[in-house]
DNA sequence: GTGTATTTGACCATTTCTGACCAAAAAGCA
DNA sequence: TGCTTTTTGGTCAGAAATGGTCAAATACAC
């Protein structure tokens, strides 16, 4: 298994156990790894981004700190956010993060509905520089019509 | 006997065994069977496409794989027919067709996101003379993954 | 012999991992 | 206070580890 994906694991938990928060050290976190701290800032940015729903706040100096935070907010406040969030094009990973976004808000069915809409196989059928506009348009119509 | 018959027959006796649902890594796969690794595309994209009812994921980079997942069929026949009914490309008053043909199959949330992806307002964002190909393929791959 | 299916390999794309170098905040000290 | 050192975290480019594509070569079935 991946070790971006054994750290991720290892911060999901600890959300879990923390309502919603936890606070650590870069450097301890990277070392109970056996990673480089560098790893640890890949890891944020690709799995626990704004569009995941999570803020991340840092502070550097003696007893410096990374602190994670899970936003959460009512079902349709959520997809209404992310309707308003995506803009005119976005790329496969963004979508996917926002998606992954509303899996409380949606059911799994639907998800997985609107992630093969707008999946690579359905895109690869398009020019390249077309796809993000696409990509967005669907995901943007798909998710009005789970409002109404 | 042809080297994709033979990788073919493997991963169907692997989605035997393993509840219809198998994950390899593309180039252990190549090597186990001594033939190169695109030749695992030739095999996917023949034998294990979406009209075959297969549903195949995959990831790249450090640590990627290929998951290929078999859908259950028998139950929805009427699904599965309908994505192979549905040719390389389709116009938007025949799309609305086979959507209507499924409502005994399908919940209506379901139907109506469907309905969204492929709907007017998205394809209008494309050149008219790829709508057809992008219909086509948005409603396969929607109502495949209702299969799984 | 012709047409289709298979096989192969050169080149491309994406994701992860690493390390050198940078920036900021705290701590120590005159 | 103001400067210096130490302790953190941040960035970014490049290497490494996967999988993807496509067209040419080859094999196979009529």
């Amino acid at each position: 298994m991946r070790m971006s994906d054994i750290i991720a694991r290892f911060i999901y938990d600890e959300l879990e156990g923390c309502k919603g928060t936890l606070e650590v050290s870069r450097g301890q976190l990277a070392e109970r790894f056996g990673c480089v701290p560098s790893q640890i800032n890949y890891v944020l940015s690709t799995r626990f981004s704004p569009e995941h729903g999570y803020i991340v706040e840092t502070r550097r100096g003696g007893g410096g700190y990374i602190r994670i935070t899970r936003v959460r907010l009512a079902p349709q406040a959520l997809i209404m956010h992310a309707i308003n969030a995506i803009g005119d094009e976005i790329d496969a990973r963004t979508a996917q993060a926002f998606l992954q976004n509303l899996t409380s808000a949606l059911k799994p069915e639907i998800l997985r509905v609107i992630s093969a809409a707008a999946g690579d196989p359905v895109m690869r059928t398009l020019a390249p520089e077309v796809r993000g506009v696409m990509r967005a348009s669907i995901l943007k119509q798909c998710l009005l019509v789970t409002l109404s």
